[in-house]
RNA sequence: GCGGGUAUGGCGAAAUUGGCAUACGCACCAGAUUUAGGUUCUGGCGGAGCAAUCCGUGCAGGUUCAACUCCUGUUACCCGCACCA
């Protein structure tokens, strides 16, 4: 046989699969299905890196495997371009962003095409065509219909580079996620979508799909639910109550002081009675100008200012409490105001100590000269609390006394806030809202949908945070959809994140111009069976999308109160030199130069063989060999082929197990440890020396969702029919199993020989067999044999002193 | 600081979940084929030792006939969140 020509082989498949539409989702309803969902890529400038083929490599080999089983399977690829990157190109080149965009699909396009992927292609979407967007529009105006939507003028992350407002979620880490800037605080007025709104139902839906451990881990902790208390001290000096937030009601006797966000209401209201209001006023100025990074650097060195003028009153106690304003309490999170328990929290020890407050313990445990005591124990110096020892009972004992006294009540803070929803962009969906003056915020009628992207001269983002939208006249200039006055339309366009929160809805009925998606369609393919994309979109993509699929639900537009049924991870690809992959580092690996050199299917398999597919891995230019050499040793499997439609005798059950190993493995994910079995099995096979035309074929079978190319050719050449288009193999648990079996004979423990004995052996012959054993016997010349132990099939344990 | 994870040959990694540690691949060594090899084939390959044997899964203990696997403690690295009250 002549050497293995892969990229005739390689083009001419993908010909023939495209021609005869094999991995087209077939609308034939009655089929049992399979959905796969991955990450549809955001199509950047520098094209795919292999780190995309082994996110899209897992689901492609259970999809190929699946579509064997009989299953109707819908694996489909689409483009996620609306966003910075492409506006920044397009701006420095000084062309449209469209035509970026299009430049850069169908580079991803024929990246994805080369390695063989089996998408399917009839289904593509796009978030940045009009038939796509006016949907995503639809469903906003839908949210701003249920009052999910609303403005609000606070403090927001601001990116001053990429001059933008970003949300939360974009903004991890005090870092912009776009360009890694360092984010500032801001006071602006923007769109809101309200998330928290589905804070439960987006932490109990969690309990009834199948995510890894981790992922929901990480989403749960994102979520941030904490039950606690609200409780309202009063102001002595006026006629006004400060409420706060706490976990620990309990340590109310321990309160010694109250602590406020600079940015705190009540400051502004009581001004004028505010001896030093002039320093209030400083530390708040300070506190603005330092970014995100600073605050948490300066997490020990406690710093803040009394306030002279008003002074809280403990509802328990009576006692009155001085109050400070320190930037350690957000205006963010709870009331903005907080009871400082000194003795039994961090954070208000450290502050106690610095400004020399009293600390009471009321917790017995710790020694609070040293340091705060944060465990549990014995109520003390707290009333009718003191010798209550158990929290749960305590803190419930606690609200029972506020809720009587009426200034106190349960309550529940989230860590996760509402979605900073509007960029000052132009590459987005312009949001579908128009300013009346005499009607407010109206919606655009949903017949006139979709609010298309007007045409710009100059992309460029306003000095002061301005949409470049708001320069066109033309675009801004409308007549309220209401009352028919002059009105503005917003400027702003969506985040990144709108088109891909329900993209995997649009897959389901991609053409449809009358509805997002069908009833029918969405009803047969939803939920997603499987979800796989990385680690860094839980938090973000997947916590949106889930939101706004559950929205949908609530309005009865979708049939599933979540949208993935389950979902996985890949772990990254590092460059060789063991970092991250990046331009700027320079060790990224672009598939096509792979694909020339060794072929789709080495590629294919390396991603997949590196290790365990959830954890990363560097590149290894040398290590790929060992699949290319794999791949030749396939063909050259022709070689060394015979007559036969049985497995021979003495590789049925190494075939056997194969099937049954890769079977398992595909479904586990341990794709790794599925092409090691088949790299077992061909030396095995070249140790035998032959094959027959029945073990090529399930050969060729196995190794097909993995190297498609090879298998479908080998397979063709030699039953002259097409691989793709026949059944999954399947194999005998009885005969996995060798007729003898080798099993371990240790004495004490320790190795001392292996006996070959039939399968299922007897415990008193396999004992008598192993203590006649020359090596067995010397170890246990003149002791007492105390115990034997067997473990069928495995192993002998004598135990002798 | 809190939460999660990982640690096994020169390297990437396996180990039926308590039962032969290092499958499979890379690298390396030896031999064969070849005019030649960044080709192919065969064999070897954890450490020490001539050997029998001993030691060996980050480190220290423990449970067990038996521990990479379970328990206690500890160290290092990675990831996520981070003054969340």
């Amino acid at each position: 046989m002549s050497r293995y020509d892969f990229s005739s082989v390689e083009a001419k498949w993908q010909k023939y699969w495209d021609e005869h539409d094999t991995f087209k989702a077939s609308d034939d309803y009655s089929k049992k299905k399979f959905y796969g969902l991955v990450e549809f890529p955001y199509p950047s400038g520098h094209g795919m890196h292999v780190g995309h083929i082994k996110a899209y490599s897992g689901l492609e080999v259970v999809s190929r495997k699946r579509r064997m089983e009989g299953y109707n399977v819908l694996f489909p690829i689409g483009f996620d371009a609306y966003g910075l990157p492409t506006e920044n190109t397009a701006i420095k080149e000084n062309i449209h962003p469209r035509i970026v965009t299009d430049r850069n699909i169908e580079k991803f396009t024929n990246q994805l095409r080369t390695v063989g992927f089996s998408f399917d292609w009839s289904r593509v979407v796009d978030t940045t065509e009009e038939s796509y967007y006016k949907w995503t529009q639809w469903i906003f105006l839908k949210m701003f219909e249920n009052g999910l939507v609303f403005r609000d003028k606070t403090s927001v992350n601001y990116c001053p580079s990429c001059k933008v407002v970003l949300s939360n979620e974009d903004s991890q880490g005090g870092k912009c996620d776009v360009c890694h800037s360092d984010i500032i605080q801001k006071t602006k007025e923007v769109w809101y979508l309200r998330i928290t709104e589905y804070a439960d139902k987006l932490l109990e839906g969690l309990e009834t799909v199948d995510y890894l451990p981790n992922v929901k881990l990480q989403q749960q902790n994102w979520i941030g639910k904490s039950t606690g208390a609200f409780v309202d001290f009063k102001i002595k000096e006026q006629d006004e109550k400060l409420r706060i937030y706490t976990t620990r009601p309990d340590t109310l006797y321990g309160v010694t002081f109250m602590v406020i966000a600079p940015e705190h209401p009540i400051i502004q209201k009581y001004r004028d009675s505010i001896a030093n209001i002039a320093a209030l006023d400083d530390y708040k100025a300070e506190c603005a100008k330092k970014s995100e990074f600073e605050r948490t650097q300066l997490v020990k060195d406690k710093t803040g200012v009394k306030i002279e003028g008003l002074t809280a009153i403990n509802p328990i106690t009576g006692k009155e409490i001085p109050i400070y304003i320190s930037d350690y309490v957000m205006m963010g999170y709870g009331t903005g105001a907080i009871m400082a328990v000194p003795a039994h929290d961090t954070r208000d020890y450290d502050f106690a100590k610095k400004f020399g407050i009293d600390i009471i313990e009321v917790i017995k445990g710790g020694d609070i000269t040293k340091e705060a005591y944060t465990g549990e124990g014995e109520l003390v110096n707290s009333g009718e609390l003191n010798g209550l020892s158990n929290k749960k009972d305590a803190i419930n004992k606690a609200l029972e006394i506020l809720e009587k006294l009426g200034c106190g009540e349960k309550g529940v803070q989230y860590k996760m806030k509402d979605w900073a929803f509007n960029r000052q962009r132009y590459w987005g969906e312009p949001i579908p809202i128009v300013h009346c003056d005499t009607c407010g915020m109206v919606a655009v009628p949903y017949e006139e949908l979709p609010l298309r992207l007007p045409e710009v001269e100059n992309f460029e983002p306003g000095t002061d945070g301005e949409s470049p939208l708001a320069k066109i006249d033309s675009f801004v200039k409308c007549k309220c959809p209401k009352c028919g006055r002059d009105a503005r339309r917003e400027t702003d366009t969506m985040p990144q994140w709108a088109g891909s929160s329900w993209y995997f809805l649009r897959y389901c009925d991609p053409k449809n111009d009358n509805e997002f998606a069908s009833q029918e369609a969405l009803k047969y393919w939803m939920p997603v069976d499987w979800y796989n994309g990385g680690m860094e979109h839980v938090t973000r993509h997947m916590i949106y999308s889930r939101f706004w699929h559950k929205f949908l639900y609530d309005l009865g537009l979708v049939p599933t109160a979540e949208p993935y049924a389950k979902r996985t991870a890949q772990g990254l690809i590092l460059g060789p030199d063991g970092e991250k992959m990046s331009k700027s580092r320079g060790n990224v690996i672009d598939p096509n130069d792979v694909v020339a050199e060794y072929g789709a299917d080495v590629l294919r398999l390396y991603v997949l063989f590196m290790g365990d597919y959830e954890k990363a891995a560097p590149w290894s230019e040398s290590s790929i060999k060992g699949c290319k050499r794999f791949v030749d040793r396939v063909w050259s499997l022709q070689d060394m082929l015979t007559e036969g439609t049985e497995y021979t005798d003495g590789l049925r059950s190494n075939f056997h197990k194969t099937i049954k190993k890769v079977t398992e493995d595909i479904e586990a994910m341990k794709f790794n440890t599925a092409i090691a079995a088949l790299m077992t099995l061909i030396n095995d096979i070249y140790n035998a020396g032959s094959i027959n035309k029945a073990e090529l074929g399930t050969f060729c079978t196995l190794l097909y969702p993995f190297a498609p190319h090879i298998s479908e050719e080998i397979y063709n050449s030699v039953f002259d029919t097409v691989l793709s288009e026949q059944g999954w193999v399947s194999y005998d648990e009885a005969l996995c199993k060798d007729d003898t079996i080798e099993i371990v004979v240790q004495v004490n423990g320790k190795l001392k020989a292996k006996l070959n004995i039939a399968v299922d052996a007897d415990k008193d012959s396999v004992i008598a067999l192993a203590l006649a054993d020359e090596k067995v016997k010397e170890a246990t010349d003149g002791k007492n044999i105390l115990k034997q132990i067997y473990v069928p099939n495995k192993l002998v344990n004598i135990v002798a002193k």
